[in-house]
DNA sequence: TTGACAAATGATTGCGCAATCATTTAAGGT
DNA sequence: ACCTTAAATGATTGCGCAATCATTTGTCAA
């Protein structure tokens, strides 16, 4: 009752084990009639390849690998529920490694991964360790840079720039009405940073940037941490109007924070998050956010990385920027406010 | 520049290959100063081993093949957080498959794993079909069920009982003082059933139980659809004083639509959600919640999966409850209510 | 009918490692 | 010093497959 091998198949259907091999993964190279008899063989003994033993003799596995930061903060949920979407019917399997917001850890990691002769490979952001630059670089295989399309891609890109997502959002704030805009960060990884860029650009441009609005903390993100920074930042400018916040749990937890000092938003403050992760969309005043493709990013990555394994894919192809979406709720509609 | 092998690292310290498997996998079989000098060349040359290979000979991949219904579901997230920081250092990989919830998809996903010859499985949940649960009884590796200890393993278990829980719960709104508890519930897979029948044993026992304040929907869960289960709850059963919530996205957003419709929390309507996943302890006010143990599910299986690799372990370990910790908040206490 | 050429199929080899069995070396007792 | 036994190390083989090269069969034109 052991595995089926080509060996067995071949007897099975009466022909030599090299040609079931190829009836299986170059169908056209073989007769009409072979294949059909290699396929019922094939179903008769419930064969299955070895994708072991096939890795060791091609010299490349079926594996796509695949960085992330976290699992628990929902974006990369959503960049893996989409990549997992992908690669199905591909033939081809995911093998996650989760880094931990940690680019040292992202270093030891990479050459395990590496290791695997994975056939693509796909990591988050563009801010990885000389080190790992080179180890991705050297890779023989596509790599797809995902999230952030604010640095030139090693091989390929998808994402969006997250210092014009915020810069959007700060504007459209800014010409609300709101003049004393604070911005909210949490974890400070290399994206929350760009927004924070984007944020103070779009502030500079019209002369109301005044860096003792920016309140941020290392600790990871919650809604918990978005009340006590939003604490922090009225502690520190109690004249602040709005604030931008680096995403929505800290949004969150700002607007919760307001409703416990009976601040009225966006009356007394102003409020916009970032990804737009549903629940911001859904309290009460509801809040404004930037939706970001989150789920389309993991897609259109397993994709650009199934297409260049057949060979490098055309320049323009190599770079997706996918934009985001400014959602534009109560939270930040002063206009409406008596 | 190719790879190194187990020869060259042989060559390189003086010795024969296979003394070289050796002192890396078995250290305890060779002498110390053997050891150190294979450690040497392994260090000198770079020498990572081939996993294909090593699973090819060894007919056993170093792959723990684990089964989630759903990335976006921040217990799975959670879960599987807990599941990648237990496999730090053991040497073992984690390979995830998603089924989207769907049994029929796990049928099809558990082949195609066991075909990796993993050296563990971990399932989330334990109603599997009848074919998967075959699969899984003669897999030749242990295998650990997670989430939920309602019902008996196939092998090993780590999780809670959902009924419990969800009865110990619904008992301390009832002790609160509320008569008319109904329940909501949006995806209602299996461990949603088991909550729902916890709920309905709970009121039960006090002869409060009414048929009709249960309302469900088979969409996924989120804020969104918790307002609008609430919603379809009062227009049905307009003299309900309090609502058990499935999860914390239902009663978060169930809590919002009271705030919409101005109903006071928990003076009209007391609200408990399950898992206790942050945002519910931050709103105003506060909700009680369930906390669940995911981080550690997680964590748990993969240790007795791994210990289970050298061994089967003794009857009294291979069965965790872990239990949950009810939270008691402002959302379900009459008592502080003027 | 034959020859030229392409399409289809087959035989051989080795990928890098671990299992198995064989051999050597060291340790301990008398 | 000698033998016994265990510990340490080595030689050989095959896991299941794909790459490479070799051979057969089929097709078509002259």
């Amino acid at each position: 009752m052991k595995k089926p091998t080509l060996v067995d198949v071949g007897q099975e259907a009466g022909v030599s084990a090299i040609t079931v091999s190829r009836a299986l993964r170059q169908p056209e190279k073989v007769s009409d009639s072979m294949r059909a008899k290699v396929n019922a063989a094939v179903k008769k003994l419930g064969y299955v390849p070895d994708v072991a033993a096939a890795a060791l003799a091609s010299k490349r596995s079926n594996i796509i690998g695949m960085v992330v930061p976290s699992f628990s903060n929902n974006v990369f949920a959503d960049v893996l529920a989409g990549a997992y979407d992908a690669i199905e019917g591909t033939g081809f399997t995911i093998q996650i490694g989760n880094v931990n917001y940690s680019a040292l850890t992202e270093e030891t990691l990479l050459p395990n991964l590496l290791n695997l002769r994975p056939v693509g490979l796909i990591v988050a952001g563009v801010d990885q360790t000389r080190r790992s630059k080179e180890l991705l670089k050297m890779a023989a295989c596509p790599v797809v840079q995902v999230m952030d399309t604010d640095s030139d891609p090693l091989d390929m890109i998808v994402g969006f720039s997250h210092s014009d997502a915020a810069a959007t959002a700060v504007g459209h704030m800014i010409d609300m009405g709101f003049r004393r805009i604070g911005f909210l960060g949490a974890r400070m990884d290399p994206r929350s940073q760009k927004r924070m860029a984007g944020y103070r650009y779009a502030l500079e441009q019209r002369g109301l940037f005044d860096p003792a609005l920016q309140v941020t903390t290392q600790s990871s993100s919650s809604v918990s941490v978005g009340g006590h920074l939003l604490a922090d930042l009225l502690a520190i400018a109690p004249d602040c109007d709005a604030i931008f916040c680096n995403n929505d749990d800290i949004a969150v937890g700002a607007a919760f924070e307001c409703q416990r000092r009976n601040l009225a938003i966006p009356r007394d403050m102003g409020i916009c998050g970032f990804n737009d992760l549903g629940t911001a969309a859904e309290m009460h005043p509801r809040l404004s956010s930037v939706f970001t493709p989150r789920f389309e990013i993991g897609r259109r990555a397993v994709e650009m990385a199934v297409r260049a394994i057949n060979g490098p894919l055309p320049a323009e192809d190599r770079i997706v920027d996918l934009g985001v979406e400014l959602r534009v709720r109560a939270s930040t509609n002063l206009a409406n406010v008596s």
